[in-house]
Parts: C-alpha cells; sequence; structure tokens
DNA sequence: CAGACTACATTTAGTGCTTATATTTATTCC
DNA sequence: GGAATAAATATAAGCACTAAATGTAGTCTG
C-alpha cells in the first residue's frame, strides 16, 4: 500500500483544463462576444469542450451569456448560436500616477477603459510621507465615488512612482533620500482595503501604456523615455517589460558619462536652463525673464515655433542631447523603437523630429522609430491601470470575481 | 454530425505527457542516475506515471536502465530500484569559434562535455569566405574524427562569429564588411551534413558559457564581456539570454560617445597603443618596440606586474576605461555580474581588480560583482557547445536520437 | 535456511479531461 | 407545415493521470 505523493504537482488532468480555460478568457479578455464556433477556432478545441469552459466562466463570473444570439452574427439560418461575452464590470481596477507635484488616481473596468480619474495638486513643495500618502487614498476615494465603483469590488491598484522599485515595492533610500520620499511604502497603502497592490516605476509604467497601445508590435522591443526633469526608461524587450529584483533597470546615470549630455537632467529642465543662460548673455529673444526662475520650456518650445532664434537654438541643442540618449538606449538593446512620453511630451514634436535625423550621426539602425507618445501626461496612470488589470488576470482563475 | 476540428492544438491530454516527459527529461540531463522514488519527489507525480515515462525515455533512446540497482543507493533493505541515467552518448554536438587568425572546432556529449578540439590557424590575413568554410569545416572533420564520433550521430552544431547575426544567422553586410566576411553564409554550412546548424554573436555565446557555468545564479542579470580587439557584449537578462531579431543586441558602437573611453576598440588593442605612443615619447620603460608593431598586450601587462611604470600607467588608464564600459552596461540594466572573458581575460585580472574600484566613482551597485572568466580563450567554443546542447534538447522529445 | 520485513515494481480500478460521433433543438426558407 | 441549416446536447470512447491493492527481489533475523 502507498500513499505516497497525492499533491499532484502541476500535471494532472485539472492543469490542461486550466490552461484551456485561460486560453478561453484571454481571447475574451480583448475580444468581442463570441459564439462557440469562433472560439472553436480561436482555441482549437472542440465545440463540446469551449461550450463546457464558457459555462464554467460564466458561472464564475468572468463571462456573461447574452440573450440576442444572432443579432451580430453575419448568419441567418439554423439554430442560433450562444454568445458569451466578457464580463469587462466584473472587477474594478486603480491606477495613480504619484508624482512629485501631483497625484492622479484613475478607476477603470477590466477592459482597461477609464471610468473616472481624480487629480490632486499639492501646491507645495516638501510633500512628507504621511502626507503623500493620505494624499494619493484622497484622491483614490473620489476617483471610485464619481466611478460609483464600491470599495469592494476593487481588483487591484497599481501606483507609480518617480523612482526605482524593487521587487518587494521599496525604493532605495541612503543615496538619495528623493527616492525615499516618492515612495514612502506605498505598498502598505492598499492593505488595509484587502486590495491587491504594487507599487512601480512611472517609466516603467509608461511602457506598460505603450506596450498596449500598440498591440501589433507584441513581440517589439522598445524603451519608454520619460524626459521631463529627469531622464528615466521603461524598457520592454521581445515583448517583455524588464524588470529587475533592484528595479534599476531604465536608470539612465550613466548619462553623466555621455558627451554632449553630461547628466541626466531631463529636457524640460534643459530647455528652461539654456533659456536663461542665453537671457543671462543678453542674446535677442521674445523670451522674457519675468517668470521666477525664467520662462517654463513649454514657452521655449512655443518661442522656437514662432521662429525666435534663441528658442531655436535651444531645441537644436536638446534635439543633439535626445539623439544621444536615444543612440545610448537603441544601440546595445537593439531597440525597435523609442516612445518619448511624460507631461512635455505633447512640446516635443518639434525636438524629436530635429532628434531623429542626428541619430543616424551615431549610429547605423535606420529601422528604429522616435515617436512622441500620443499619451502626454497620462502614460503612467494609463500604465498603472493596465499593470492593475494584468495583476487581475494573472489569478483571474484562482478566485471568481 | 460534425466533423469539426480535429487537430487537437497543443492542449490534448497528449500535450500533458510530453510536458512530464520533458520534466523527468530535464531533470536527468543535469542530474546523476536516479531512481523511480528520486524523480517523484522531483516531478511531484506518482511512481505508476514516472515509471511509464522512463520506460519510454529508455525505448527512445535518452534514458538507459542501470543494472546495479542497489549500488549507488543509500539504502540496503527491500527490493533494489530500477535506476535510469541519462545516456550523455545518445548524439554529439559540435561547437565552433570562428574568429578572424583561427577557427576552434569542439566535440562534445549531450552533458556539453568536450570528447575533442581541434584548432587551425590561417597564418595569413585576408581570409576570404570560401577559405573559411572550409577551414571550419576541415577542424570539425578533424574533430570528429579525434572523438571518434560518426557524422550521423552529430545532433546539432553552433558557429561563434564576432559580428552580430540576425534571426535568420546571417550578419549584415553594406556597412561594415568586416562583418559579412567573418559570417560567409556559414548557417548553409552543415545542411548537406543534415545537421541543425545555427550560427551566433561569440559574445552571446561567451555568456551562454558563463550561464551555464554558474548554474546557481539561474535568473541573474549579466554580461559576458569580450575585451580583446573590440568590444561585444552578450547580455543574459533574468536568466534569459538576450537575442534580438537583428542580432545587435550587446554591440558597443555607443561607447564612441562615452567620455574617456571613445571608441568600442578593446583593451588590447588600446594596451598595444598605449605602450607604443609612451614609447614614442621616449618615456623608461622595459617594453620595447622590436616586434613588429610594438609589443603585444600580454607583454604589457607582464611589465606592469614586474613593476615597470609605464606599463602600469597603461593598466591604470585600460582600468580607467573598462570601468566606464562596466558602468555603460551594468547602469541602465541594473546587473548582478559582468565576466570579463575572451583570450586575453587571463591577462586582465590586473586591470579588473583596479576596474573594479574604479566603478563606484560613477555608479552606485556594491551587488555588481566584475570577475574575469575563468574559460579564457574557450569561452566562446564552450558557449557554441552548449547552444548546440540547448538546440538538441529543445527538440528532443520530437525525434529519438 | 525459513520466514519476516522492506522498499520497491506491477496491476487494476477509477477519475477527469478531452475528442468523436450521434441526436436533438431552434430557426429560416420554401 | 416540412426541408434545410447550424448550432446545442448527449453518449461513447480514449488518454493520462492517481490511488490502492498486489506481486517481487532482495536483506535481516532467529
Amino acid at each position: 500500500m502507498e500513499a505516497e505523493h497525492t499533491r499532484s504537482g502541476q500535471s494532472s488532468p485539472q492543469y490542461l483544463r486550466r490552461m484551456n480555460a485561460r486560453k478561453v478568457l484571454d481571447h475574451m479578455w480583448h475580444g468581442r462576444p463570441a459564439t462557440a464556433t469562433e472560439l472553436m477556432a480561436a482555441t482549437g478545441l472542440t465545440r463540446s469542450t469551449v461550450l463546457a469552459l464558457c459555462r464554467n466562466l460564466a458561472e464564475q463570473g468572468w463571462l456573461e451569456a447574452l440573450e440576442n444570439a444572432r443579432e451580430a452574427g453575419t448568419y441567418t439560418k439554423g439554430r442560433p448560436a450562444l454568445r458569451y461575452a466578457f464580463r469587462e464590470g466584473a472587477l474594478f481596477v486603480v491606477g495613480v500616477d504619484s508624482g512629485p507635484h501631483r497625484v492622479t488616481a484613475g478607476v477603470a473596468d477590466l477592459r482597461g477603459r477609464e471610468l473616472a480619474r481624480v487629480e490632486r495638486e499639492f501646491g507645495h513643495e516638501e510633500v512628507g510621507g504621511q502626507e503623500r500618502r493620505s494624499e494619493i487614498l484622497a484622491a483614490v476615494d473620489a476617483a471610485l465615488e464619481d466611478a460609483g465603483v464600491p470599495s469592494s469590488r476593487v481588483g487591484a491598484m497599481v501606483i507609480g512612482v518617480p523612482a526605482p522599485v524593487d521587487a518587494e515595492g521599496r525604493s532605495p533610500d541612503g543615496l538619495n533620500e528623493f527616492w525615499a520620499l516618492m515612495n514612502p511604502e506605498l505598498r502598505t497603502l492598499a492593505a488595509e482595503r484587502g486590495w491587491e497592490c504594487l507599487v512601480e516605476n512611472d517609466a516603467n509604467l509608461a511602457a506598460m501604456a505603450e506596450l498596449h497601445r500598440y498591440p501589433a508590435a507584441r513581440d517589439a522591443s522598445f524603451a519608454a523615455l520619460l524626459s521631463g526633469e529627469r531622464f528615466g526608461a521603461g524598457l520592454v524587450l521581445r515583448g517583455e517589460p524588464l524588470r529587475q529584483p533592484r528595479g534599476g533597470a531604465g536608470e539612465m546615470g550613466l548619462l553623466d558619462m555621455v558627451e554632449g549630455v553630461g547628466s541626466a537632467r531631463g529636457l524640460a529642465a534643459r530647455a528652461r536652463e539654456l533659456a536663461c543662460e542665453a537671457i543671462e548673455r543678453g542674446e535677442r529673444t521674445s523670451l522674457e525673464r519675468r517668470p521666477p526662475g525664467g520662462p517654463s520650456a513649454k514657452e521655449v518650445f512655443e518661442a522656437a515655433d514662432r521662429g525666435d532664434a534663441v528658442a531655436a537654438g535651444v531645441v537644436a541643442r536638446l534635439a543633439d542631447v535626445l539623439a544621444r540618449v536615444c543612440v545610448v538606449l537603441a544601440g546595445p538593446l537593439d531597440l525597435d523603437r523609442i516612445v518619448v512620453s511624460g507631461g512635455i511630451a505633447p512640446a516635443l514634436e518639434g525636438v524629436v523630429r530635429a532628434a531623429r535625423e542626428r541619430i543616424a550621426e551615431h549610429l547605423y539602425a535606420p529601422w528604429l522609430e522616435v515617436v512622441v507618445s500620443e499619451l502626454g501626461a497620462d502614460a503612467v496612470r494609463v500604465g498603472a491601470v493596465h499593470s492593475a488589470v494584468e495583476l487581475v488576470r494573472a489569478k483571474a482563475l484562482d478566485e471568481a470575481p
């Protein structure tokens, strides 16, 4: 008599069932409502199997059976097919962009469609950890209220911060206290609500957002480059976001050593700096130094568009910097694309256009696309939402909504 | 009556069988001969299942049943267990390092243990494509003869070349004719013999070799840095070799733009250069300019060890370069380790030691290990052998040996 | 040296998933 | 209202696994 093993690792027939259920659910998650016949084609399973899986998934609450059997179909004859649809409202997710000066929270359904969004500006410098935490919670609560989603139906929350984040959700302190300030143990924030919660680097989330934006280029390699105050990159290699245990992937400290770049300061910061310097040198320009600290980055770019020579010089200089940053990223990783993202991205069209031409001076990579993200300031939050959806999806079959 | 789908994608019960067979085979591939009881613990399957799988695998020729049932076991009582062992000699593989000046071919068993090795020096510059191909074949044939392995029992061949190699095994021409010269359609080389053949970048293969050398750090991230004539890196991220479709991963062209580095020239080339310059400046040194083109890199390093001041200066300069290269690689990828590899690696111990200390000036990464590969000039060939083993393993269950 | 004991192999039954085939059902077209 | 159609349901059979009983090759004990 052998008691022996009874656990049946992950190789039992039940494992097959789970795999097939995942296939069906994945197909429904992104697709339209589907009949068994369509799912048979998509999954390679038989009708009996598909129908059984759908019935199960519907019982668990992931799918719902539609009544209007034939309406959407292209056929008119024969018995009307059952149609199942993904229940995008089975659960909801929260995505948060927690920046240095403001926090934005979005509530979305399981397809990543945003139902509500709330932004809170801090209004003053030096925001402490406790204040940051409560501001985030306030924004999240307001967004949930707006969306009419009760706390109990939130499946996951993801928070983006401008700092490296390790596998446990912590940011390194010691070296750079700014980082610890940006991430005051945020991973514990959702514990009291009972939500799954993930803290993630903002550039990585921007990359997630771009990854979902171009589902066609499913296994391309690209970087989402946040370029406002400091350069930071989120890397996606062959369709897989690169997430290192220490969270240091995409850190651009090496720019200190790159000729013509010299530091990781971002394009917005440099635009202000260069404009100020030009003004101090007394060069003739329409830019004024009136606002405290000189003109804003956006004003510089607008002046360049109007034909201001000094501003145009600044843009040219920034294009050179951006080109070099792109070379540093795309060269050793053989990237397909660099998406310039972040709050000032919409103003960077001119800089990016000029940078494209300068890249060839340093790197042979005619395939490389350098583009401005269409997401602008939304990138991080949208990425957070999609990350949260992924989180729910990863454990979808373990627990019914 | 429904004919419907009959193909049964990859979700049938048979798929489970394959998965479990792979589990068993993978365990045996690296491990010692094992009894069913051991395999039960390793795979989580029941005795019946394990024994059935082993019988199958033995029939196919991958495993062999050992007679001496109890000898190796730690028990003395009870019925002696069946023991199965991996048949490392079921097939053999060929790994080739095809360098600019010489070609080395190795023949190994399925565990990657080398049975024979043949090296052929070209003896003259400007080796054409046809000559290179026939030299490779000659080396391979000689190595097979040495090992006593007939051509029919070769499962796969992998060739390493100092050039980027795309997914189809081609190297880019046009820009850099050196690359096309190094890889004259080598992927077609094994076709006539009926072997599986893969052409791969040499640094990537060096990385494969290191990956197999430290099986403990199974999902670490590191770079194998070839640093002789030109810098080139093979990247392994979270245990996965990074292989881009265009083959450009690890290309170090960006070094042109890095302060204090300036080009992708490697350490050996720089050592010779710097030594020559010092001699020309008339500095007092034990180095002589007699050999045509000045002292070799190795001579410079030996002189530094002897206390020659000029040579020591060269070493310090090289350490600075190496430190910067390490920072460029390790910074944005958050690497755990950089393995300095290639033919001159054994002579670089001093340079690496000095470089370690300089890295901290540019990058906070106390976890980063920079080490000299223990493989030296063997790295590429060893990596090629292991890649070939992987190739065989990937399709192990599709065809019996 | 017989018999108990042990640790394994083998056999047999049973479960869960799948496919394959036959049958029924809902609907449209004539 | 009856054929035609396309789908759902029902039933049978196959396969891979587990579970438990049974058989077996040794060692150990008296």
